[in-house]
RNA sequence: GAAAGUAGGUGAUGGUGGUUGCGGGUUGAGUAUCUCAAUCUGAGGAAAGUCCGGGCACCCGAAAGACCAGACUUGCUGGGUAACGCCCAGUGCGAGCGAUCGUGAGGAUAGUGCCACAGAAACAUACCGCCAAUGAGUCAUCCGUCAACGGUCAUUUGUCAUUUGUGUUUGCAGAUGACAAGGGAUAAAAGACGAAGGACAAAUUUGGUAAGGGUGCAAAGGUGCGGUAAGAGCGCACCAGCAGCAUCGAGAGGUGCUGGCUCGGUAAACCCCGGUCGGGUGCAAGGUCGAAGGAACGACGGUUGGUCUUUUACCCGUUCCGCCAAGAGCGAACCGCAAGAGGCGUUUGGUAACAAGCGUCCCAGAUAGAUAACCGCCCUCCGGCUGCAUGGCAGUUCGGGGAACAGAACCCGGCUUACGACUACUUUCUCUA
RNA sequence: GCGGGCGUAGCCAAGUGGUUAAGGCAGUGGAUUGUGGUUCCACCAUUCGGGGGUUCGAAUCCCCUCGUUCGCC
């Protein structure tokens, strides 16, 4: 679990994200980023999205947080602070592992220049 | 060994260790609406579906009582429970070879409705049929009267023949026989008439039947024997149903005897009866942060689904004192919120459900919603390979996995549904000894 | 959390106890035509989401369940 400043936990951020904020599209994960204005260290939060879609039952979607937010955990220290990130999971396959939300995770962030230390270049 | 059945607990994601990390409680510290450290703790038997019953909270003014409206898949009996549509024990009925299982199990004589098609008729009738009477008519029988032809019998007359007596013969008298005629009698005599009872019987009408036919899920208790004009519980035996009595049982009911002989199904159709409940909303209840009303006096009236009764409160009017710059939104911020019809152990009572006593324990409290990620060793399962030499067992620097159903959201008690592995007992069948 | 509706052929659907479950579109086959369209004819539900019950009889009534959809706070 992401310590509470990096939660995103307020109805209000996930409209305002969902309204203004930019699209990155992976194969599993779909993310949106908004920078916040004030230039102030707050930093990054995230927020996690499954739909009913996806799976009807809770047990299989909680799953999905879960291990999204262990990969996210193993990625913070190279998160530029300052951005608010919505993770999207699409409902295409139910049986991922941690390996691949933590690739897919890696380049969508990657692309957004959300992540530290690498620009695009290097990545792709 | 196979196939079934019942009961029981159980299921933290195998065990253990490490690194990173999350929610909550307590304690301590600090730069104090946050942070850090230590320590303890952190999903289920169904947390699910939301099908019932409650607790709790507020609103419709409140509380109590009676009756009524109303609601209820409430509906065998007895018990358990805070309560229940739940549980336990039993009764009846049904299913199964059996162990066992199922059971919405009041009333169809309170009333209404429905029972398609078929069938005469679907709840009180009679189509075909059977029987009795009526009966055009047919048949034979018996009785009485009459009686043709023919027969028989007796008799009368005549003729002829034979014979006897008398006698010369004829003749006369008698007997016998044959033939003819007459009337008479007779009957197993054609037939006619009359009367009687009998058999058959068309049509019609009247009555008795519900055995049989056919229809259908269902047709007036069933089967058999007797009985009857034909039939029928009309009588009898057994079975089924109803009522009464006796007896056993706390009761539902069981058993036995007797009796009259009998009443379609459907209430998961309306309904009737008994029983229970007594309004609504649901923790997004409701409260705090965070606004304010209080006191005195007063006649009539009004306020709960309706009526009535009792107590009380409020509404209303007047006076006095007091509050508010404006505004009533955002926020799961805080409380509610976790010690409970609690768990575990044990004793006693009870067939059991369960209850009581004693001891002991504190056991999740999130709110975009906490249990995760990675790694080591052990155990175990599957597959591959090797060996024994063959349904299996053993080994492995091999590969993959550690299950299924499934995530607390105010809390309990049930029900239902989904699901893994296990233990014990029981039944039936087969094989071996 | 509370409450309501709907599942019938590939699609839209009628049917509210009584034969063999209307109809339209689509599809298949045939006829008409030189060919195609139009038009006409025929076929197409092993039975009404699933299971159980009541009834002589169930798509229909009752119970459980699965799916789907809507509303309120």
């Amino acid at each position: 679990m992401l310590p509470k400043a990096n939660r995103l936990r307020h109805w209000r951020d996930f409209q305002t994200i969902y309204q203004q904020g930019i699209r990155w599209r992976g194969d599993l994960l779909m993310l949106r980023a908004w920078r916040r204005t004030a230039a102030d260290p707050v930093p990054t939060r995230f927020g996690i999205s499954v739909s009913r879609k996806f799976s009807k039952h809770a047990v299989t979607r909680n799953r999905i947080k879960r291990q999204i937010r262990a990969a996210l955990h193993h990625l913070l220290p190279d998160i530029v602070p300052g951005w608010d990130c919505i993770i999207v999971v699409k409902p295409t396959d139910q049986t991922c592992n941690y390996d691949r939300f933590l690739q897919e995770l890696k380049q969508l962030l990657a692309k957004a220049e959300v992540l530290n230390g690498h620009s695009r270049g290097n990545v792709l």
